[in-house]
DNA sequence: ACGGCTTTCACA
DNA sequence: TTGTGAAAG
């Protein structure tokens, strides 16, 4: 459920960027000849020509759509072209999307803080970037415009006139407008820019939003595709909200947006306005009802997260119907099979052992798993490893978690479909380690059905299990490595990556995040290639974890920072021990993501520190313990976790640090100062009739 | 016997 | 904290 969030502004300048059919243009990267044509691409082309996940714009005017059969797209297009997802490990693989995925970040990032959406859309906040130039560059006196950006499209500007473009610069120019409205073409003057140095950079085209908040500049971003984009100024925002279709809106797509069409006849974002907060939440729950009531006012207070990568990994594939996996009495099958193939046939299916049977590692009936499932678990890992793997090196991040997921049902009743209990444990690095695990905790979960199946149905025990769908995901990833910007620059000299200067990183990382309970391993260098060395593909048993964080909003008020390991030692003097943060390891994101991003965008992201977002931690967490658990599994309790006071840092010892340092520190009381003035019920709705006065 | 495969988030 | 379900692309 969608949960209302306190504006912090509503002088924001928000834009989405959504790459227009995004896996198509990729594939027209790489096959230039299907530029233009109508194209799709497909996965598993055997049956029915496989399915569609992206369909070009030209495709789209044969009536061609996502979610069709590779067949039924040739019916109505006969001429399209199908491109299939390349195929690893009998599954569809993605890491070509991903990674272009990454490029078309990398160079949005450039301008205010980005945040990776998912493959093919981010949000920027182009707040600071649009002040500065509004007070050093307004559009007023720049003596041309580009083109891109007077190709706009301004929500509330006539469309119909003849000479457009001049009434965009016009637009653009006014000197009389209103200050938001000012920032707001600002905004679209960046985009603009952004978009062409991504088309220029990656051969991609893009759509973009430009608004207040995120809400609208996501509306907008869909309004005008392919390869435009959209302002919503604040006058056009209740004009556009009130005919605008409920269910079309970011998460009402589901059952919540039908829930409002249905029981409270609301169609259209406009007709929400006659319900009262206390009516919403009384219905939806304090915060989505909130949320609702804002939506109808076109308010949206969720802040852009400064973060580049994901949050987890995940590799699953589905086997559906008649290939879904066979366990349990499969199993029986094949093993007796094997070692005393003279049973009768009808012997395999019981699921209990018949006595005298050489099975005695087979203890458990739940550690019978068929090899089918056995088979795709290791597949899916494998992939999983790889890209956790590829995550370490590039970006010095450790997942700790891994999660199995699936999905089974028991063909006796038909009913029990799709119900399996999802299970998760400590996730080790190493394929070996994963697999294993990942085998563990499948059937931890068969197990647990078992247990319900022995009671169901006591003489009946040869109901097989068929698996419909397995996915494994690592979660609770977390940045090593803190400082490799600022800090690290300030020790290692020009080029983080160097390492001349190594001494003071070690300590740095040593101190930071112990690798092994023995303290013994430590990266011998900041040279990405190098550091994954320590990092044996199969043996690593990585395992720390950190404080644990609050994600409530609400403990914004207690103003605490927990020190980050370097920074700190500028205060302390020497530092013992001290843990970083969720906040510090979001900005490393921030910092070490992108192999392909050069020098430029590099201290770009450097001087974009103050995206550390404001500290969460709830008081009573102040003195919390870390947990390090070695690789054997023992939890060892270890070291106090430091605190920071912002407010307590004198502001003048700030200016005797090195300049870089100097940045980062500035970079964490900013937003401070923001949240302050932090208001909630913008002035955006004085362009609505409330029907309550908050 | 299907839309596959991901990813994120809120709630219990 | 873990697990579930919704939603999105």
């Amino acid at each position: 459920m969608p949960v209302a969030r306190p504006e912090q502004s509503d002088a924001r300048i928000i834009a989405h960027v959504d790459m227009d059919c995004f896996y198509v243009q990729v594939e027209q990267r790489k096959q230039p000849e299907l530029r233009g044509l109508p194209t799709a691409v497909v996965q598993y082309n055997s049956w029915k020509g496989g399915g569609l996940i992206a369909v070009s714009y030209e495709a789209r005017k044969y009536g061609v759509k996502r979610s069709m059969r590779g067949d039924e797209a040739k019916k109505v297009c006969p001429e399209i072209q199908l491109v299939q997802v390349p195929v690893a490990r009998g599954k569809a693989d993605l890491n070509i999307y991903r990674h272009a995925g990454s490029e078309v970040v990398s160079i949005l990032a450039r301008k205010g803080l980005c945040e990776r959406a998912s493959i093919d859309e981010v949000y920027l906040d182009l707040t600071d970037a649009a002040e500065t130039m509004l007070s050093e560059t307004p559009p007023e006196i720049l003596e041309a415009i580009n083109e891109e950006t007077l190709k706009s499209h301004i929500l509330g500007l006539n469309e119909d006139v003849c000479d457009m473009e001049n009434n965009v610069r016009k637009w653009l120019c006014r000197t009389d407008a209103d200050h938001r409205d000012k920032l707001l073409a600002c905004g679209a003057l960046i985009v603009a820019e952004l978009r062409m140095q991504v088309l220029k950079e990656t051969a991609f085209t893009c759509s973009a939003g430009i608004a207040h908040n995120k809400m609208l500049a996501k509306l907008a971003s869909a309004m005008n595709k392919p390869a435009q984009q959209t302002v919503v100024p604040l006058s056009s925002v209740k004009g556009l909200l009130d005919s605008f279709p409920i269910k079309k809106m970011k998460q009402l797509g589901g059952k919540l947006g039908s829930s409002l069409q249905n029981e409270l006849g609301v169609h259209t974002v406009g007709e929400l306005l006659q319900f009262s907060e206390e009516k919403l939440q009384e219905r939806y729950g304090i915060n989505t009802g909130t949320w609702l009531w804002n939506i109808a006012r076109g308010i949206n207070g969720e802040e852009v997260e400064g973060r580049l990568l994901p949050k987890s990994h995940g590799s699953g594939k589905s086997f559906p119907g008649p290939r879904a996996l066979k366990t349990i009495a499969s199993v029986m099958y094949i093993f007796m099979y094997a070692s005393a193939f003279t049973l009768p046939v009808a012997m395999p299916l019981l699921a209990v052992p018949p006595l005298g049977l050489d099975i005695g590692y087979v203890p458990d009936m739940a550690q019978c798993t068929c090899i089918d499932v056995e088979h795709w678990l290791n597949e899916l890992c494998e992939e999983l490893s790889e890209r956790l793997q590829s995550d370490l090196d590039q970006n010095k991040r450790i997942a700790h978690t891994l999660t199995l997921h699936t999905n089974a049902y028991k063909s006796s009743d038909s009913d029990s479909n799709k119900k399996f209990p999802s299970k998760s444990c400590p996730l080790r690095y190493g394929t070996a380690k994963i697999q294993e695990d990942a085998l563990r905790l499948f059937q931890a979960g068969l197990r647990e059905y078992f247990g319900s199946d022995r009671v169901e149905t006591q003489g009946n025990r040869n109901s097989a299990w068929r698996v419909t769908a397995i996915s494994v995901t690592a979660s609770k990833i977390v940045a090593t490595l803190p400082g490799t910007c600022s800090i690290l620059k300030f020790f290692h000299g020009q080029d983080p990556s160097s390492s001349s200067s190594k001494q003071p990183c070690d300590e740095i990382i040593q101190e930071t995040v112990p690798l092994s309970p023995s303290g013994s391993e430590s990266f011998s260098g900041l040279n990405q290639s190098e550091s994954q060395k320590e990092f044996p593909k199969e043996e690593t048993g990585i395992s720390c974890a950190r404080p644990s964080f609050t994600r409530d909003e609400q403990k914004k008020e207690t103003r605490k920072y927990k020190g980050t390991s370097s920074i700190l030692r500028f205060f302390h003097g020497s530092n013992p021990y001290c843990s970083s943060s969720k906040q510090a390891c979001n900005e490393i994101v921030q910092d070490t993501e992108l192999p392909f991003s050069g020098d430029q965008s590099r201290s770009d992201s450097c001087s974009e520190l103050n995206q550390v977002e404001l500290p969460k931690e709830s008081p009573r967490e102040e003195t919390g313990t870390n947990i390090v658990r070695s690789s054997l599994g023992q939890d060892v309790q270890r070291r106090e976790t430091w605190n920071y006071n912002v407010e307590e840092i004198d502001p003048s010892v700030i200016d005797e640090l090195p300049p870089e340092i100097q940045e980062e520190v500035r970079g964490w009381l900013r937003p401070l100062k923001r949240a302050n003035t932090a208001k909630r019920g913008s002035s955006i709705a004085h362009y609505f009739s409330p029907t309550k006065n908050k």
